[in-house]
DNA sequence: AGCCACGTACAG
DNA sequence: CTGTACGTGGCT
């Protein structure tokens, strides 16, 4: 197989996982997405918990009954929503929130400043710098390193975006994330569910594209 | 809706 | 600084 001589082989970069955030502890990676729990799904939650979509939207999210309860979590546990954007009812005040009995207070999730331990995906969107300001943000999505497109390795070369890079600085269409197609509308949610427990500290990413999509389309990754 | 061009965020 | 690529707006 061919490719024209401006293809070129496409950085790898790995999926945003918070894990590359954790100085010492992300010994247990996996790369791709190796889901795990594999069998929950977001209806399986939204049924048990009795939550429906509108709830979640009317009032943003109750991270006090969502992710720890249904996954099971020990005591102390962390979950952190990372804020969305187009207009959808999260407020920047609940990019962070705890579900956690020791009362332990943490900082802000700062994308601009953030130092060490903090997961902190870049994948989050319409992040206001700072966690502040109520204009549209500026801040760019990137993709999401795990759908069909942005696993393809080479440009195609030959469609418009190829063809215009130099003008149009657009990837190739081929390559074109997923989640970056899809924005008008749609809804980013991302969840962090940090597990602390006395031997372990685990992490997890909870990562669902939109509520619209959660019935059928909701990824628990283990990282 | 797709193409194109431009501005610019972001990473190296 | 440079290259890549996202966001957006105009055009067809």
């Amino acid at each position: 197989m061919n490719f024209p001589q401006s293809a070129k082989l496409a950085r790898i970069t790995p999926p945003m996982f918070p894990g590359g955030r954790l100085g010492g502890q992300e010994t247990h990676h996996h790369h791709g997405n190796n889901n795990f729990l594999s069998s929950y799904t977001a209806t399986d939650h939204m049924t048990k918990q009795g939550h429906t979509h509108q709830d979640m939207l009317t009032n943003g999210v109750n991270m006090s009954n969502f992710p720890a309860g249904m996954l099971g979590l020990p005591p102390g546990v962390i979950v952190m929503a990372m804020g969305s954007h187009n207009g959808v009812n999260i407020p920047d005040s609940s990019h962070f929130q705890m579900a956690t009995n020791h009362n332990q207070m943490l900082s802000d999730c700062h994308h601009a400043n953030q130092t060490t331990s903090s997961p902190c995906p870049s994948t989050s969107p319409g992040m206001t710098s700072g966690g502040q300001g109520s204009g549209a943000s500026k801040r760019k999505r990137k993709r999401c390193g795990v759908c069909a497109p942005c696993r393809r390795l080479i440009n195609c070369g030959v469609c418009s975006a190829c063809r215009n890079r130099k003008t149009g600085h657009q990837i190739c269409k081929f390559r074109k994330c997923d989640e970056l197609k899809k924005k008008a509308g749609s809804v980013q949610l991302e969840f962090f569910v940090v597990v602390h427990s006395p031997q372990t500290i685990a992490w997890y990413f909870f990562h669902c594209n939109s509520y619209s999509k959660l019935d059928t389309a909701v990824r628990l990754t283990r990282i």
